[in-house]
DNA sequence: CGTATTTGACCGGCGC
DNA sequence: GCGCCGGTCAAATACG
């Protein structure tokens, strides 16, 4: 995420409650007007873009931190790449020597067990007071078993896709140790068949990070949840072992972004507050300008 | 009544 | 061989 995406000399306050121009029709014709206000009014209207102002800088400086934390990380992260890259290749050309369908009889059955094929995690931000365990990933899914491992007090429950009768892709979902409020979809295996659905923004909601162990050869964008990015922060040291084609990288960012307009254009609170920032800012351009 | 979910039992791998 | 643990099965149950 950019800082340059975020306008910083908007003063948004989501938190803080706006002037309630709906019961004030007459409001806006006020800001608008300055010769017609009271000194009063002008008085409060000062003092309300003084606190804004102040709310705004305090904003833009989090919003600061967080853009550095973020550049950081990433720059954190793509050394972790770097560094992995040798032990990569290594096991992509272990891959081409040793298919993920490769079987023979005798001793290499147990080669044969060894190789993960096409095993992928997903992140997706849900609500801790949510007990469900639910993925939208576009698939259709039957549970059929849950169960409570050692490392982690919340239980794991075992999906298989239930799209199509002989699909063998199953999924793990269990709540994260760290934070109760990430689940943790493990994917296996590659799906024989279509999504059943298809808007992206459906099935990235809240999605946090992909990250996936498979073989080269069975990457695809349009295979669901294998999306192959890294955006997350949380779990950046574990997730830093797979491969990352880094070109895949700004469709997560962009769903986010898209994720964030939406809520944001569809909460009243904020097109209040946005309407108040509108208002203050015509209001500072008329003292600056004429008063 | 058909389908999905729950949950205890069972199985196989692994370490000791 | 035994116990632990993760994964799967399948009967029971819930739900629309």
């Amino acid at each position: 995420m950019d800082s340059s995406m975020v306008n910083l000399t908007l003063g948004i306050n989501l938190n803080s409650n706006p002037p309630n121009y709906h019961n004030r029709p007459g409001h806006f014709i006020d800001v608008l007007k300055p010769a017609a206000v009271s000194h009063k009014q002008t008085d409060h209207l000062v003092e309300e873009l003084n606190r804004m102002n102040t709310e705004n800088e305090r904003l833009t400086k989090l919003l600061t931190a967080v853009t550095e934390n973020y550049k950081a990380t990433q720059t954190q992260l793509e050394d972790l790449v770097m560094q992995n890259n040798n032990t990569t290749r290594k096991r992509m050309a272990e891959d081409e020597i040793f298919p993920s369908n490769y079987y023979v009889e005798g001793d290499s059955f147990k080669r044969f067990k060894e190789i993960k094929t096409d095993v992928s995690r997903v992140l997706v931000r849900a609500d801790p007071s949510n007990k469900s365990l639910v993925v939208k990933d576009g698939y259709q899914w039957r549970k059929y078993g849950q169960k409570v491992t050692r490392d982690n007090p919340s239980p794991r429950a075992y999906y298989k896709c239930s799209f199509a009768p002989n699909c063998p892709v199953k999924k793990k979902v269990q709540r994260s140790v760290e934070d109760a409020s990430i689940i943790v979809a493990t994917y296996e295996g590659e799906h024989n068949h279509d999504m059943s659905q298809s808007s992206p923004m459906e099935l990235n909601q809240n999605l946090i990070s992909t990250t996936s162990s498979s073989s080269p050869r069975s990457k695809s964008i349009s295979a669901g949840p294998k999306k192959d990015v890294e955006t997350d922060l949380i779990h950046q040291s574990e997730l830093c072992s797979n491969i990352i084609p880094e070109t895949k990288a700004p469709l997560v960012e962009k769903f986010l972004v898209e994720k964030m307009a939406s809520s944001l254009t569809r909460n009243p609170s904020f097109t209040q507050a946005l309407a108040a920032a509108i208002s203050t800012k015509i209001l500072e351009y008329d003292l600056v300008d004429g008063w």
